[in-house]
DNA sequence: CGAGCGGTTGAGGCATGTCAAGAGTTGTGG
DNA sequence: CCACAACTCTTGACATGCCTCAACCGCTCG
């Protein structure tokens, strides 16, 4: 644990409220460790041992089923993931792998609920940041339910523009490989929904995105405050929910790489 | 308020662990009372003024974007639905209505928060009810992500043999038009589905469910604790997750009924 | 330089949605 | 108590969204 990253995890929402005295001595217990890409730091089904913190780098939480995986979401700096499973005690509903380089903190589980036991400011914070995580959900399956993969995609690019301010032009924060897996699909199909949307007032050059008619896009994407967000504190905290990726349907799914 | 009605609430999850005192006056400031069938409680957009607590009846939780909505999960006695929207003090995501004459009691959500502030357990309670309530949004997530319509009936329909004591036979507890609408498909679609799967080992007459081959049916299905339960605690309480109903995906939509 | 991978594009097929019609059931009002 | 209306469920015919497979390009990295 380097003292240097102390102050950043103590401003996080989950962190910020909580005595001094608890947050050293979780601290304390907690280990800081860099990791290489595409390393798989959790298996599903594994018990809960560490809550997880994104000190720098990104990290992808994905699940498994059958022969099929697909991305539930992507973790970026500063924030933590799995913490629901940690609270329980239970076992990882999803795996998660580093997509580069990163810096990670490991909050022992046991010692983080010990204290959320004793320290009520703590309880809170943990109480918010679950139920932004849980209303992050809601909104990924109202998505998926309710909207077509075009629609997903194109409010999926409003979104990340209002993200970063309102710009016309930004950079996709992940390869359009797992952007498709987060939004049910299949790369070819995103690459198709992507090129068919130029008519619709977004150009996308390579990682770039241009947005070149907002208004048309807006009315085509018809954004919902109940689907799209704000919701800002899910967008610093969250199980893992700066949301970029999400979800993907059944197919959307793509064959596990052994 | 009845009298009668108290045991029952005081042994949920959510308020079984508080102290006694608080837990009186919580219920003090709080109504008990009966809705006809099809009532529209809950607004998605609303301020999250009560915590809603099923007694007898059932409520529905639908969510709806442009002119199409989706079921999200029904609740049953007794558990409560839409605590997140209530601790954060944020519009609710989802709308709710009764599916027969219901009795509900409503916890005015700026007492719930007051309280679990003061009480520890209580927060505690909370937290394990919110972790429960994510994680079932997350395995309905990965189900709609990871499985076809096929696959996603054949698993619902062995899922609530085992949750009724691994039965041969049971009665569906949801009418099928909104099975298919929590399932993420159409009526047509689930209709078809249910014959199909005569030959898969299970058998559909009406509203009663026939388990003609289990070892048949569990081959097809390839059940996963990490996704189809158990989470004993997610059946018991949640937002709305005794589970019965669920998920939707872009088809699988219905025209809003005006 | 060549293997590997992400991305794109095209051809083709299947799963799933849409539309339409009819039987059975339930609830309501005359 | 019956008749009609409304609704669910089912089935068939048809349309289409999305996936699959395959080929190719370009980039990255060993």
């Amino acid at each position: 644990m380097r003292q240097e990253d102390l102050p950043e995890i103590r401003q996080l929402p989950l962190f910020r409220a909580m005595a001094h005295e608890n947050f050293e001595a979780l601290m304390e217990k907690s280990y800081a460790q860099n990791f290489p890409a595409g390393l798989e730091l959790i298996r599903q089904g594994d018990p809960a041992d560490f809550l997880h913190v994104v000190l720098e780098g990104s990290v992808e939480l994905f699940a498994s089923w059958s022969d099929r995986d697909c991305t539930m979401a992507v973790v970026h700096p500063v924030s933590t993931f799995i913490l629901a499973a940690c609270i329980k005690d239970a076992p990882y509903l999803m795996s998660a792998r580093t997509l580069e380089r990163s810096r990670l903190i490991l909050v022992p589980s046991g010692d983080l609920r010990q204290v959320f036991r004793g320290d009520p400011d703590f309880a809170v914070s943990v109480i918010n940041e679950l139920a932004a995580c849980y209303r992050t959900m809601v909104r990924n399956a109202k998505s998926l339910k309710l909207r077509n993969s075009r629609e997903r995609v194109a409010s999926y690019l409003l979104r990340q523009s209002r993200l970063a301010g309102d710009v016309v032009s930004y950079i996709l924060p992940v390869e359009k490989r797992l952007l498709a897996s987060y939004l049910g699909m299949t790369p070819e199909n995103l690459s198709r929904t992507l090129r068919m949307l130029e008519k619709d007032g977004v150009k996308i050059d390579g990682m770039r995105v241009i947005i070149t008619d907002r208004a048309k896009l807006t009315a085509l994407v018809q954004p919902d405050l109940l689907i799209d967000g704000p919701d800002p504190d899910a967008a610093s905290a969250g199980i893992g929910l700066p949301m970029i990726g999400g979800i993907p349907r059944s197919p959307g799914t793509r064959r596990r790489q052994a």
